[in-house]
DNA sequence: GGAGTTATGCAAATCGTTTTGCTATATCTC
DNA sequence: GAGATATAGCAAAACGATTTGCATAACTCC
């Protein structure tokens, strides 16, 4: 009736359970031809070991996480198709090179109290300082590894984003093309990416010899804050002709400002965001972005984690972002 | 040292693991003074259940998993942002809304012989006729949906994704907008939605009283195969004016082979496709397609398998697809 | 022909829960 | 005060594998 398990098989079989288990995994020697039987015999009434059962004795599930504390609004987009599903497209494939089964938590998994799900490590996505998902999966003694390095805590193994070089490099880009003053519009969120892009601004503002002007939105509000800030923020600052924005809904936001004022991009004013994805590739104009190689990125996650399940250590170095020219700031 | 288990938990809070099940699960009652003992206890030393444990013994590990035979290269794409990862994201939000978490499995699943992966059940997404994914799954009695209906399985639950309505839209519409001489290029497979689109073209050929022209393409070959049999097709056939091509990929094929033939779109060649991605979006110009309103179907699907997890039955109504006009058909 | 080795397989403990049946009080009902 | 009912908690049997130690028989080697 229900599903077969060992035993059944290995009565049919006219063996013990244990030389079944040795037959399937190989851990033991078993005469060829008896392995053979039961491997006809398992095909034959359809057997096939439960994972689960295996899980509980051995304390592998072949499972892993990728979660993220981005608000999805942001990570995922209207549109669904964000920076947080490139990763775990990318990520999945890689996983599954390495016969591992990628699985996608919740945002906030503290919140459900039912929803515990076991898994063998976790990936984490952009944490912030002090992120409950880190507090969270260490309370349960799994291990992680993160994709932008986790804010305070560089113990955690993590595959480093470069967010200050992205930011550095763009920002030189917009002055090299010819912008006098540009301002940045960070998010307000405490990751490394916005951190980094806080302090490579700063630099960047000093090297230039203007005074800078940085605003940090809350990352939840997406381009309609955003579009409201940048009214308001190019109106105070009409001399402002270049805009880093380092979050793409935000880049929205500003575009349509700045089209609301009248400003023309790139004529009158030029616009970057960081990542290169389906609102930088499709906004009116195209806007210049940076590529993360977030295939890599996400392969290189899984690496450093499956080797930290096995116990093992290492540290892997990340492609450096490479600049993708576009129409809104030629 | 290891991970306290529900019997320390047990051993400090004075009292039988059963009791400390019952004060987790409210399966039964136990003193509220108990439980609350219990429950600090627990934050103190800090104890989570196993899922695996308590899967082996429940048989439900609150998980649910996504599977596609689709290639690769057309599901996930160059981009990796394809129909698939739309259907994933989606599908990922509306599991966790009602505490599942996803997990996104191999295309073949039964290649690989270790990776077997608990789950509660699985989303198909576009099955062919036999697929192996199907019979991997009914072996293994995993509840099973499908997103787009199962060839050959109507027994078998699936969201219609409406292709035959979907392509007698589009073609409808390549010729309401002046196209005389409509083409059609489908995938190889047997995927519902391609052998739907084979019928949709052939009524909608005798409706307009014309010659059919139907090329079906090994789905593998993706952009590149369509460019070259696009040529030959545009070649062979110069009266070709409206074009319809049931895979995103080979309707960017088409376009390319258009401008090698100094055809202009839509002036000289109206182009169609189906699904509204990326490559629909960011063609030069972009292309005419429909919203699948692939959320919708997404939430459909789980909550389908939700039902059919716990027993139940049920059928969905899928929204119907919306057109899309776009230049590449004005 | 005894010691050592190899081949083959089994029994039993274990993984950490959930579930079922049971006991022992305490409380109500007429 | 006898029965019924509720309350609070325990013991033990699952769940379905893996793992470890041991047993038996057959070979090899001097």
């Amino acid at each position: 009736m229900g599903k077969p398990t060992i035993s059944d098989l290995a009565r049919r079989a006219g063996v013990s359970p244990t030389t079944v288990s040795h037959a399937f995994s190989g851990r033991r020697h078993v005469d060829p031809e008896t392995r053979e039987r039961i491997l006809g015999i398992a095909r034959e009434m359809n057997y096939h070991p439960s994972s689960v059962a295996r899980g509980l004795r051995s304390g592998r599930t072949g499972m892993i996480a990728l979660a993220s504390s981005m608000p999805f609004a942001i990570a995922a987009g209207p549109s669904r198709l964000g920076f947080l599903m490139e990763i775990a497209a990318s990520a999945a494939m890689s996983a599954l090179t390495r016969d591992i089964a990628l699985c996608l938590i919740p945002p906030h998994p503290a919140a459900t109290g039912q929803s515990e799900i076991a898994v063998d490590g976790v990936i984490l996505v952009e944490p912030g300082r002090d992120d409950p998902l880190v507090a969270h999966f260490e309370a349960r003694q799994t291990p992680l590894v993160s994709v932008g390095t986790v804010p305070g805590r560089p113990d955690i193994p993590a595959v480093d984003l470069r967010s200050r070089a992205t930011a550095t490099m763009l920002l030189d880009h917009l002055r090299d093309r010819g912008s006098r003053r540009v301002a940045t519009v960070i998010g307000g969120s405490t990751r490394t990416s916005q951190t980094e892009t806080d302090e490579a601004y700063h630099a960047f503002a000093i090297r230039s010899g203007t005074e800078p002007i940085l605003i940090a939105l809350d990352e939840e509000g997406g381009e309609e804050l955003a579009y409201r800030r940048s009214l308001d923020l190019l109106g105070d600052h009409p001399e402002i002709d270049g805009l880093y924005l380092s979050i793409d809904a935000f880049a929205s936001g500003a575009v349509r400002a700045a089209r609301d004022l009248g400003r023309a991009i790139p004529g009158n004013l030029r616009i970057a965001t960081r990542y290169d994805g389906l609102r930088a590739k499709l906004s009116e104009p195209p806007l210049t972005a940076v590529d993360l190689h977030l295939p890599e990125i996400a392969d290189a996650a899984v690496e450093l984690l499956r080797r930290r399940i096995e116990g093992g250590g290492g540290q892997t170095e990340a492609a450096l972002p490479m600049l993708v020219p576009r129409a809104s700031t030629n």
